[in-house]
DNA sequence: CTAAGTGCAAATGTTTTGCAGAATC
DNA sequence: GATTCTGCAAAACATTTGCACTTAG
């Protein structure tokens, strides 16, 4: 299972145009607050912005946890980051693997759900204002005031369900 | 939070007619495995299907292990039935409420998705055939090979966002 | 009879927390 | 200088597992 790979068939989505940094939105949302942008803080915040793939908090902490000198933040402060930046509207989790919470970005991003595949377990990445509007009109009937939604789509990606040959292939590339 | 209240506004879903019986759905998949249809294996499922409500490990195994004499049913037994019950395409998983799974029924019961009241925590069913044509749409354009989906709606709920009479009125009875 | 299952207690793995010292504003 | 943070080690969780005993078929 890898949370992180990226189908050569799956188009990354274009990003979209943000005012300002994360790390400087992530200020005012603690300055709100009447907290504080510490070094370790600002540390997370960029390692967590510095690629747009999808990661658990356990591959977050490595990567930062093996850095040198003043850039190491430990497993607490790590966890205690993710859980600010996820009321900060910046991260959500969009699924579970292997007991842990899968995130992404929330923010400078377009919006959109997964598909899952169930035997690579890669996360494939598709826009969802279709399906925003479709459950706009569904919960109106319900009197639901809906703030967002979590989808993902479970089977079999494209490449895992290609005939054997290319997965001949793959085996020839190790 | 409350998992398992339904709203005076959330109609039922009708049920669906079944051929056979949970337990005996559950003894035909355990036989073709070479597996038996224990007593306590019995008792889950009889508990698990005594009822629609949507429920998680915890709930379910305190209501299994205060059982008198042989009906009661060990934590550890219960969490092996109910991954049993998963595999065999029974139960699935369809929240993460308070660091749990919550399961409901997938048998003898309609598709639907959920919305999740982001105030008073219900769940409320819907019916999601339109939702259900549309993935199927949209997958098929990125050669993916839909198998199920699961959808969380977040927000408000009809009563929760109720003008403030009501909650003059619960003010008072304080 | 014998392979499969149960209950218990101990282990596991993730996430949270109390606290002393450090850093921020 | 007071308040907020950090890192550590310990605690708190839900869930899984090893094992001796029991049971279904």
């Amino acid at each position: 299972m890898n949370v992180t790979r990226n189908h050569a068939e799956t188009p990354r989505l274009p990003p979209v145009q943000v005012k300002i940094s994360p790390t400087e939105k992530f200020r005012e949302f603690l300055e709100a607050k009447g907290q504080r942008l510490t070094h370790e803080r600002r540390i997370v915040v960029e390692e967590v912005y510095s690629s747009h793939e999808h990661f658990d908090s356990e591959q977050l902490i490595n990567r930062l946890a093996n850095r040198k000198d003043s850039n190491r933040v430990s497993r607490s402060t790590v966890y205690r980051t993710l859980s600010l930046l996820e009321e900060a509207g910046m991260l959500r989790k969009v699924a579970r693997q292997n007991d842990r919470d899968v995130y992404e970005h929330d923010y400078g991003y377009p919006r959109h759900d997964h598909m899952i595949c169930e035997k690579c377990g890669d996360l494939i990445e598709f826009p969802n204002d279709q399906i925003a509007e479709l459950l706009e009109r569904i919960t109106r009937e319900y009197g639901f005031r809906r703030t967002g939604h979590r989808l993902e789509v479970y089977g079999i990606c494209r490449s895992c369900s290609r005939p054997p040959k290319s997965r001949i292939r793959k085996l020839d590339m190790i």
